[in-house]
DNA sequence: TTGCTACTTAGAACCATTCCAATTGCTTCA
DNA sequence: TGAAGCAATTGGAATGGTTCTAAGTAGCAA
């Protein structure tokens, strides 16, 4: 076979390495799908996505390789009240919008100084690592269709 | 000068009423247990307390009423992450602050113009119903300790 | 009363997730 | 090359919060 591609450095593996673990074919094609189609996928949809690629993927398989994204900083996990969990290789600030028709999620990017300004209504004494803004509503249609279609 | 509504005995009354269903004993412990002790208890938890009253009282019914209470909008249920629903008896808007050391969840009140802020980065065409906001890290502050968990 | 409906209840079912114990597969290093 | 050691994957069982179901109870209305 030929040598790996040059042209993008391997993000995933190069993380990867720098938590001492390995890149494997089940890391690689799971991070594949979250980043192909950037809907929020549940799991359970990881799981019978990454099956055209690898029939035989065990479904504790796709949960372990999520949570090893997660834990390198290459995934974000997603919760809406007690859904099940979602994931969303976006790594920039921001914040979900929750459609309640048609469950979809959408990332409703952040300006700069907006988790400041969140986060400044902090007593002092409350010292916050992360902030989360989560929307529930209506997204109207032709903006459903930009979420789930590009990137 | 009246009380404050939510301490108000027979807000609860009024307000299932309001819903065309009944005020239960039940039902007025579990809310008088919400509002006892503010401390974003776990419907486990609820069930325990309200037990010192209604010793025979299912987790189902403690289900049920807390449902009923979220529905009349005298409650907000709170979900962090996947851990178990949390019931808030304070209505007016503010964010969590969840202590990652304690597992304490403190309410931070909002300034009014903050949600308008916030909700302003929505692109036209999201209807937001409801934003959330939550915190994660770590609370120094000793004084709101003693009411949430100490043991 | 009789009937109607809301409410409560115990236990079963549900379902996302985690755990477990058994392989399988790299990677050294002798 | 090959044995050791550890990382990763796997199927299935277990977990835990929550919801469902079907039966029983209680309050109101005619």
């Amino acid at each position: 076979m030929s040598q790996s591609p040059q042209t993008a450095p391997d993000a995933l593996a190069q993380r990867l390495a720098h938590s001492g673990l390995r890149s494997t074919p089940q890391r690689e094609v799971i991070y594949d799908v979250l980043l192909k189609k950037r809907d929020h996928p549940t799991a359970d949809e990881v799981h019978a996505r990454v099956r055209t690629d690898l029939p035989s993927i065990s479904l504790a398989t796709v949960y372990n390789c999520l949570e090893t994204l997660v834990q390198c900083d290459l995934v974000r996990a997603v919760n809406f009240e007690r859904g099940p969990t979602r994931y969303c290789p976006n790594l920039r600030p921001h914040a979900h919008f929750h459609d309640e028709q048609s469950g979809s999620t959408h990332d409703i990017d952040l300006p700069a100084d907006l988790l400041e300004k969140v986060s400044a209504v902090l007593p002092p004494g409350y010292d916050a690592k992360s902030v989360e803004i989560t929307f529930r509503g209506k997204a109207l249609k032709n903006s459903e269709h930009r979420a789930a279609g590009s990137k």
